[in-house]
DNA sequence: TTCGTTGCAAACATTTTGCAGTTTC
DNA sequence: GAAACTGCAAAATGTTTGCAACGAA
């Protein structure tokens, strides 16, 4: 049978830190966030409620950067534009038709797909202004 | 000025390895594939190549799946079908219009674009068809 | 009281690196 | 001979886990 679930301060401080902000963090960016207001949060806690989170679709995670997995908590679908400069993640909302190909993928390679990602790669907004200024001075 | 580059048999057989199989190859893969052939191999050369491929733009990295940074010397644009049960990679050769929409996309995030990737999640046909005959039997 | 949750530190797994010896040019 | 390449082992990094203490129901 499934698992009973207590109520946690901390549980609820990460997941609350997840989804103020968009900047697609990492645990150890959670973990920072947090400790002013837990000082005695564990990193090994925040990585065991993330990985709750995971199982139960409350957060998904958009791959590694530099190593290190990045979780968003926004559901909704959209695509991210990972900087190869600073490694930042942002949101992309264009709305691209990838899912209308999903029974035409399937038919050619014989899986099923239950969802999809896109990911951009390139620079964001500062580090391409940031080299622009450069080139120009 | 840029660095030379010496000839190398074990680079060389490294990105044959790479090239030759379809599997998307986590660096472990690479090594255990070439160890008969170099039974002196060592793994760090192995990463250490694999890096300056990716450095020249000789192979691509297509993400990490179960903690594995996995590679694709294929080149040619086009996604991948991750199986979420078994990790194998399997190419998505159907065209996705995503391109087309690279400068809406600078439009609105300001940022500048170089590639994408789309990553589709599911299952693999093997997986696929391992869980179809689980349920009808 | 029971069982989920946590801190802590140790364990793990993957990847990187320093160094001394080897190979390429 | 100089510079690049490699094996090896140690280090670094990110993540997971065992355990005893703690907190919620």
């Amino acid at each position: 049978m499934a698992k009973t679930r207590s109520y946690s301060k901390k549980r609820e401080g990460i997941l609350e830190v997840m989804r103020q902000t968009n900047c697609h963090p990492s645990a150890e960016w959670v973990y920072q966030k947090l400790k002013p207001k837990f000082p005695d949060l564990s990193l090994g806690t925040v990585y065991r409620n993330i990985s709750l989170f995971k199982e139960e679709g409350t957060v998904i995670s958009i791959g590694t950067v530099g190593g290190q997995e990045r979780y968003d908590a926004n559901l909704a679908p959209h695509a991210h534009l990972v900087c190869d400069k600073c490694g930042a993640v942002a949101d992309v909302w264009t709305e691209l038709p990838v899912d209308s190909f999903y029974q035409e993928v399937e038919g050619t390679c014989g899986g099923k797909i239950l969802r999809h990602e896109v990911i951009f790669h390139g620079l964001c907004q500062n580090c391409l202004e940031a080299e622009t200024a450069f080139i120009e001075s």
